[in-house]
DNA sequence: TTGCATGATGTTACCGCTAACATGCTAAGC
DNA sequence: GCTTAGCATGTTAGCGGTAACATCATGCAA
C-alpha cells in the first residue's frame, strides 16, 4: 500500500510568470476585485484605498491580461479590420483614420490584409472572429459565400459588421460606409465629355479583385454613350475598354497607352480614364516621352488623388475619394453602436452611409474645342 | 419570513451566446476535452470519434475562442508589430512580408502604427503587451525609457522582441533585423564622389522621428570628406545639410532644391543625396521644370527604391533597402525562437541580423568628368 | 492466467479576470 | 436606542478553453 504522500504535488500549472491582479491586491493589502474595480471605475473605491492601489500598481508594474478580461466580461475592447492591401496608400489612410478614431474610445485595432484575394479574406475573417472582436470592418461587399455566412453569424450575435468603401444604392446586408463607385464612373465620363473629348477609353487595373475599379469602368462606359449623345454625337465612337497588365502600375499605364495608340492615328482615343492614379501617371510619363501633348492630343483622368498626380506636368485630373472620412466615419459608427444595448443595436446593424467624393480637375483634362462631330447631330 | 425560493436563480452568467466546445462535445456524444484534443492533434483520437467530431463541428458551426485558449495554454498564437507608418510603402512591404511569413506557422499579426511618435509608440507597446503576444516587433532602437522598460520586462518573461530596420554595429539589448544605416550613408557619399561630383548636399526628411534617415545623413557627411580627400580634394567644399519642410514629400524635395540653388551659381552643389526617393523625385521634377540638366548640372540620389524613381527621366539613383527581406527574416526568427524551449530561447533574445541592401545606380547620378580640383592635390 | 504497456477518453483543476450577489460598517432618521 | 439606507469591500462562481493526471478497455508477452 502506498504511503500517504506528504505535500501532494498540487499538480497546478502555476501562472505564466506575469504580475496579476492578485499580486497587486496583496501589495495593497486588499482583494483583487477592488483593484479590478479601481481600474474600471476609480470613483467607486475610497480615496485612501485608491492611493494604495496606485502605489501597488506602480511597484509591481502590473499589466492587465486582456484575454482574461475578455473572457470574463464578454467585451474584448478590440476591433478588427481586413483590407485588400496596406501598401496601397488608399487603404492605409482609411485604416489610419479608423485607428485614430477608435483610440480615444479605448479600442485596439487588429489589422489583416487579404492581398485582394477573396479566399484569403475568408481565412482572415475566420481567424479574426476567433478573437471575438467587438466589431469588424471588411472592404467592399464582395465575399465568398462562406465568408458572408461567417459575417452574418457574427452580425446576428450582435457584432457590428461594416463594409468599407462601397455604398451601393440598393441596401446591403451589413453596414456600408463608402460611396457609389458607379456614380464616380459616370462623373468621370461626363467630365471628359464636358471638356470636349469624344473618343474615350477606360483602363482597368490588372488587379483582378479590385471590383470597385471595374464597377467604375462599367459605369464610365455606359455614361459615356449617354453624355456623348446628349452632346450631339448620337453615334459616338465606342468606348475602348482595356485592362493594364498586372505588376508595377506605372509600367501598366505605359503599356496601356501603347495599346491604345496602336490604332491608326485618325481614330485614336483623345481621352483616357484610369482605374487609379498610378496608371494615369505612368501613361502621362509615357506620353511625355513620346512627345504627345497632354491634354492637347490626349486627356488623362485618374482615380485616387495620390500626391504624385499634383506634381507631374500641369497635374493629373483625378477623383478624390474620401479615404480618411471612410475610416473616421467607420470609427464613429462602431463607437456609437457599441454604446447601445444589444437589443437596440440589433435594429441598426444594416444601414448605409454615403461619404462624399470629389472630382479634381487639373491640367491633364483641360477643356478643348470639340472636333466637329463625326456625324452631324440630327 | 421569505418563502424558500424554488429553483433558486443559479446566479450564473450564461455564456455570451456563442457555440462552445461543450456544445460540440454534446452533439458528438463525448466530452469537450476530446474535441479539444482533436482540434489540436487529430491523430490522437480514434478515427470513428474523429468522424463524429467533424460532423458535430460542421453542424454547430463552432469557432474556437482564442482568448480562452490563450488563457489556458499561455500561448496566444498572435504576434504584434508596431511600425511608424503604414502609408509609407517601405514599412507596408515589410509588414506584408512579416504577415506572410507568419501565416503558415499559424500566427496572427496584430498591427499598430505609431505615426513616427515615440510617445504613441510607448502607448502602443503598452496596449499590445496586454494581448500577450507571443512575440513583438518594433521599428528601430529608439524608444522612450518607459517603452524600453516595458520591452525589457517582456523580453525577460520570454517574449522575443525584435527591432526592425536598424542593425547597429554595436550589439543591442534585443534582436535586431535590419541594416547599418551609417554604412548606407557612407556608400551614398562614395557613390557620388566616385561618379565625379564634389559639391555635395544631404536633404533630410521633415519627419522628425525618422532617425534612420538622419543617421544616414550624418554618415554621408562624414564619409564625403574622406572620399573627397582621397579623390584628391584635401580641402573639399563643406557638405551642405538641410531639412526638407514637413508635409508632402514631393513638395519638400522641390523646396529643398530651391534652397540649395539660392547660393551663387558658381558655388552651387553638383550632387544631392536625399532621405528618401520622394524627396529626390520632387527635386528632379523641379529641376526639370527649371531646365536644369540632371545629371549634367545636378546629380540626385535617393533612398528606398520606390517604383516612381524608375519612371522619371533616366531613373533616379537610389538605395534598395531590404524591405521584404526584413519582414520575412523577422518572421523566420520569431518562428524559430517560439519553437524553442523557454530556457533555450532566453539565450537568444539578443542578437543581430544584417540584411543586405544595394545601391541602384541610374541615370540621375551618371558619372561626369570631375572639374579640376579647387585645390591641387599635394 | 497474470501483468503490463498502450491507446482512447475522462476528471479535475486551473489560467486571470469580472458579474452578481453578500457582507460589514457608518451615518442618518425615527 | 434601533432600524435602515448607502457605501466600501469581499465572496462565489463562473467565462471557455487546456495541462496534467486518472481511468478503463484492449492486446500481447511471459
Amino acid at each position: 500500500m502506498a504511503l500517504p504522500v506528504l505535500e501532494p504535488t498540487p499538480r497546478s500549472r502555476r501562472g505564466h510568470g506575469r504580475i496579476t491582479l492578485q499580486d497587486v491586491a496583496e501589495a495593497a493589502g486588499i482583494t483583487k476585485i477592488t483593484v479590478s474595480r479601481y481600474l474600471r471605475q476609480p470613483e467607486r473605491v475610497a480615496p485612501d484605498t485608491a492611493r494604495r492601489i496606485v502605489q501597488a500598481l506602480a511597484a509591481t508594474g502590473y499589466m492587465p491580461n486582456k484575454h482574461a478580461g475578455m473572457l470574463a466580461s464578454g467585451r474584448s475592447g478590440m476591433v478588427a479590420a481586413i483590407v485588400p492591401s496596406l501598401a496601397n496608400s488608399v487603404f492605409a489612410e482609411t485604416v489610419q483614420a479608423l485607428s485614430e478614431g477608435l483610440q480615444p474610445a479605448g479600442f485596439e485595432l487588429m489589422l489583416a490584409s487579404s492581398g485582394y484575394s477573396l479566399q484569403r479574406e475568408e481565412a482572415q475573417i475566420r481567424a479574426v472572429l476567433g478573437w471575438s472582436p467587438d466589431a469588424l470592418a471588411v472592404t467592399g461587399h464582395h465575399h465568398t459565400p462562406e465568408a458572408t455566412a461567417l459575417l452574418r453569424a457574427a452580425a446576428r450575435a450582435g457584432t457590428p459588421i461594416i463594409e468599407l468603401w462601397d455604398c451601393s444604392p440598393n441596401p446591403g446586408e451589413f453596414i456600408q460606409i463608402g460611396f457609389d463607385h458607379a456614380a464616380v464612373g459616370r462623373a468621370m465620363a461626363r467630365h471628359l465629355v464636358d471638356a470636349g473629348y469624344c473618343r474615350l477609353a477606360y483602363v482597368d487595373t490588372g488587379v483582378a479583385a479590385d471590383f470597385r475599379a471595374h464597377e467604375r469602368g462599367k459605369a464610365f462606359a455606359a455614361e459615356s454613350l449617354v453624355a456623348l449623345a446628349s452632346a450631339g454625337l448620337p453615334r459616338p465612337w465606342p468606348v475602348r475598354m482595356l485592362t493594364a497588365p498586372a505588376g508595377d502600375a506605372f509600367e501598366g499605364g505605359r503599356a496601356a497607352l501603347h495599346q491604345l495608340l496602336a490604332a491608326e492615328a485618325t481614330a485614336r482615343v483623345d481621352a483616357v480614364a484610369f482605374a487609379n492614379d498610378h496608371l494615369a501617371c505612368g501613361a502621362l510619363l509615357e506620353a511625355q516621352r513620346l512627345g504627345l501633348q497632354v491634354p492637347g492630343q490626349l486627356a488623362l483622368l485618374g482615380f485616387g488623388d495620390f500626391a504624385l498626380g499634383r506634381q507631374l506636368a500641369d497635374g493629373v485630373s483625378t477623383v478624390h475619394p474620401p479615404r480618411h472620412a471612410i475610416g473616421s466615419e467607420a470609427a464613429r459608427t462602431m463607437i456609437e453602436l457599441l454604446g447601445l444595448a444589444p437589443a437596440e443595436r440589433a435594429s441598426r446593424l444594416s444601414r448605409q452611409t454615403a461619404v462624399p467624393w470629389q472630382l479634381v480637375a487639373r491640367g491633364s483634362t483641360a477643356a478643348v474645342a470639340r472636333a466637329a462631330p463625326a456625324q452631324p447631330a440630327n
